[in-house]
DNA sequence: GCCGGAAAAT
DNA sequence: ATTTTCCGGC
């Protein structure tokens, strides 16, 4: 079971609330993860890139990515120690493991992450980005590019 | 750097 | 509930 489409490429999806202003009614803060995946997606900068594995992730700029991450959430002091804590606590949770003996190298559970393809991976290309168990799931549905993996 | 406890912040 | 802050330990 592959999350690849025929042309190599995801689709990430992300809750629309993610997007909208903190004081808009309805919204949330933007996660974390939401986050990391929106800057592999757009392959931004270079702050952080994939790695090799499926999943797979590295954080070349670690400093300037807790810079950027904190002028998201409004934390001005952000730095890669406080944001690399909020990352070990998805250790817990599955939605990231440390692939050990790689500097700022993480992966992402997307076996934990993506429980659904809405309809098919295979014909629209859609994931659904899911923490919760799948007995109490919730999906936010919306529209969002793909990725090259 | 990386880990995870503890407490505070939101 | 999800970080943010701080930090002792490895």
């Amino acid at each position: 079971h592959s999350f690849y489409n025929d042309a190599g490429f995801i689709k990430v999806l992300f809750p629309d609330w993610a997007y909208k202003p903190a004081w808009s009614p309805g919204s949330r803060q933007v996660q974390l993860w939401h986050f990391l995946l929106e800057l592999l997606e757009r392959g931004e900068g270079g702050a952080i890139s994939w790695g090799g594995e499926w999943g797979e992730f590295v954080i070349r700029d670690p400093e300037r990515l807790a810079k950027m991450w904190g002028e998201r959430k409004g934390k001005p002091h952000m730095n890669y120690d406080k944001l690399s804590r909020a990352l070990r606590y998805y250790y817990n949770k599955r939605i990231l493991h440390k692939t050990k003996g790689k500097r700022f190298t993480y992966k992402f559970n997307f076996n934990k992450l993506i429980l659904v393809n809405y309809p098919s991976l295979h014909t629209c290309q859609v994931c659904i980005y899911n923490t919760r168990p799948k007995s109490e799931t919730t999906f936010h549905l919306c529209n969002f590019q793909s990725k090259r993996l």
